[in-house]
DNA sequence: ATGGCTAAGATGCTTAGA
């Protein structure tokens, strides 16, 4: 079973590539982020072509998460609640019960700059995504994937140097993150004893021709998932080309098999 | 690397990303 994480950065402008991708790949799950669509835009005709039932969380021009599946698709919990700074919540959480999985593609906040209002609510928002967590992996098993704006240690930087007094590497942010995992998830790119490598590279200045990337895209797994990982891997290919987006698919290989009875996860 | 990119709304600009 493959499952993929992938920031498209706009699905409109991503829409040929993502399609050609599901035929190359023929995932059984596809967790997109960055949509930037309302929920009525979001193209489930084209998906559905392909043999993908999907759920999208779109509200218009940011954000915007989705969930595609071949392996059934039910049981869609949207959120977060947590209100950002503007007053309202953001559409970057979306759960489902696919192929005898907990899923969730999830698009956590950027923070835009340390102790800005926006890095409050992205810390708010990963505690109540902690709490999320707790309550699936009560239920089952469970694959939370996505953009998680975190880089979770020094190594996952192309230099630690050069991000000194930014987001995305402070200490508050690791453990927000940390205290997701703690709920007894773990980093599957990290856990085949081949690390994946980075996942987003800046548009600007040629940082992905020159290898200077981050690792904040991430798969996290429990322990059940992680227990059959067979391997997982970034999909550079993705970040070259005509209109890529600025991060890079993130896949994982499971041998996972429905529980026996065919009963559902959760 | 203090943003020489991209996307999108309604645009000859702004907001946002990370």
């Amino acid at each position: 079973m493959l499952i993929a994480t992938w920031n498209v950065n706009s699905l409109t402008a991503r829409l040929p590539r993502v399609v050609a991708w599901l035929e190359r790949n023929r995932p059984e799950v596809l967790l997109l982020q960055e949509t930037k669509l309302a929920d009525p835009a979001f193209p489930s005709a084209a998906f559905e072509e392909l043999g993908y039932d999907s759920a999208h969380h779109g509200d218009g021009r940011w954000n915007g998460v989705a969930v595609l599946s071949r392996v059934g698709l039910s049981g869609v919990t949207r959120g977060l609640a947590t209100a950002a700074p503007t007053g309202a919540a953001e559409p970057r959480y979306l759960a489902a019960n696919c192929g005898g999985l907990r899923v969730a593609s999830v698009y956590v906040p950027n923070g835009r700059e340390v102790d800005h209002p926006f890095f409050h609510y992205k810390l708010a928002w990963l505690q109540q995504l902690s709490q999320f967590v707790q309550a699936d992996l009560s239920r089952g098993e469970l694959v939370l994937g996505g953009d998680f704006n975190v880089a979770p240690t020094d190594q996952d930087v192309f230099d630690p140097q050069a991000f000194l007094g930014a987001t995305h590497v402070t200490e508050r942010e690791r453990s927000a993150l940390q205290a997701v995992l703690n709920q007894g998830l773990v980093d599957l790119a990290l856990a085949t004893g081949e690390p994946a490598g980075f996942t987003y590279w800046d548009y600007r200045q040629g940082f992905f021709r020159r290898g200077l990337g981050m690792r904040i895209d991430l798969l996290l797994g429990s322990a059940g998932v992680a227990g059959c990982l067979d391997r997982v891997f970034v999909d550079r290919e993705e970040r070259s080309g005509q209109r890529p987006s600025d991060h890079a698919p993130l896949v994982a290989e499971v041998s996972w098999t429905s529980p026996a009875g065919g009963a559902p996860a959760v």
